[in-house]
DNA sequence: AGGCAGGTTCTTA
DNA sequence: TAAGAACCTGCC
C-alpha cells in the first residue's frame, strides 16, 4: 500500500544507523524483516512509500514499527544551533532516522551478539541464527530466503555446536542462557515493560553476558524508551573529543537516545 | 602478521 | 572497588 509520510522518514540511513541488523538494500527497496514478519519497502516520489503488504497489516504492525505516531522533526528542533552546533550538524546530516520499535527479545540478543563486533560481522551472525532456527516467511528480489527471528523456545533448543556455528565466539553461552532464561520464565521481558527505567536496568544487568551498554541499547530499541544513551566506543570518542565540558543531556531528555543516534551516525561516516 | 571490532566477565590487588 | 587480562572470529 502507499502511504505518504511527511516527517523524517529516511530508509537508507536507517538501515545504516546500527539500532537493526535485518534492514537491507536489495533491487527494489528495503527489505524489512522484525520478529516474524517481512515487508519491501520502496520510496517513490513526494514523500509517499510503497509498502509491500496490505492496509491491514501496516496498520496493525508497521505503523507502530516505524514509530509513525512520533514527530523526530520536532525531536530535532530541541537542537539549538548555537549552543550545540556539532550535534546540529550531526542531526543534518542523519536527519530521517527515526528509532524503531523493534521486539525486546531479538533486540537483547541482537545486541548481545553485537559486543566486540563489527556491523557486517553482527549481521552475518544474526543472519545465520535465523536460517538455523527461524521460519521461511518470505523471499527478498533476488529471490533469496527471509527467515523470522528464532523464538526463545527455538534458540534454546539448538546445541552449543549449532549456536557456536553462527559464529558467535564467546558469545555463544550468553545467547544460550538467555534463551534459556526466557523459556524458563526467570526473565520475562513482557512483564519488564512496566518497570521504570532504573529497574529495568538493574534486571537487564543480571542477565549473563549483558553489561551496561547492551542494556542500553535493549533498553532503547526493545523498549523504546527514547532516553536511554548508549555509549559504544564511537559515541565516548565524540563526548570525548567533541564535548569535553560535557554532553547537555538534561536540554535533550526525554529524546537523548535519539540525539545519541546522530552522532553514532554521524561520528561513524565522519570516520572519527 | 598483528591489531581491532558498537563489551563483558574473570582475575587480581 | 578498580584496573587489566582474556575472550571467539573475521577482516583489513
Amino acid at each position: 500500500m502507499i502511504i505518504k509520510i511527511e516527517d523524517d522518514f529516511d530508509l537508507a540511513k536507517i538501515a545504516d544507523s546500527g539500532q537493526c541488523f535485518r534492514f537491507n538494500r536489495c533491487e527494489g527497496g528495503y527489505s524489512v524483516a522484525a520478529g516474524n514478519r517481512h515487508v519491501l519497502v520502496k520510496e517513490l516520489d513526494d514523500d509517499r512509500y510503497d509498502f509491500g503488504c496490505d492496509e491491514a497489516e501496516f496498520e496493525e504492525f508497521w505503523r507502530e514499527y516505524f514509530d509513525l505516531g512520533t514527530s523526530y522533526r520536532d525531536i530535532r528542533k530541541k537542537i539549538d544551533k548555537k549552543k550545540d552546533e556539532y550535534l546540529y550538524n550531526a542531526s543534518e546530516f542523519g536527519k530521517g532516522i527515526r528509532i524503531l520499535k523493534q521486539d525486546p527479545f531479538e533486540m537483547l540478543i541482537s545486541f548481545i551478539i553485537s559486543q566486540r563486533k563489527n556491523i557486517p560481522a553482527i549481521k552475518a551472525s544474526i543472519e545465520k541464527l535465523c536460517a538455523l532456527a527461524g521460519e521461511k516467511i518470505a523471499e527478498d528480489t533476488e529471490g533469496k530466503a527471509i527467515y523470522s527471528f528464532p523464538t526463545a523456545k527455538a534458540l534454546a533448543a539448538l546445541t552449543m555446536e549449532q549456536l557456536s556455528g553462527c559464529s558467535l565466539g564467546y558469545r555463544d553461552k550468553y545467547v544460550h542462557r538467555a534463551a534459556l532464561d526466557v523459556v524458563a520464565g526467570a526473565v520475562d521481558l513482557e512483564a519488564w515493560k512496566s518497570l521504570d527505567d532504573e529497574a529495568l536496568m538493574e534486571e537487564l544487568l543480571k542477565l549473563f553476558g549483558v553489561g551496561v551498554k547492551v542494556a542500553n541499547c535493549e533498553i532503547l530499541f526493545g523498549y523504546h524508551r527514547l532516553d536511554a544513551f548508549p555509549k559504544d566506543v564511537w559515541i565516548n570518542r565524540v563526548l570525548e573529543q567533541r564535548y569535553p565540558e560535557g554532553f547537555l543531556f538534561d536540554e535533550y531528555a526525554p529524546y537523548n537516545g535519539v540525539m545519541q543516534q546522530y552522532l553514532f551516525f554521524y561520528s561513524r561516516m565522519e570516520g572519527m
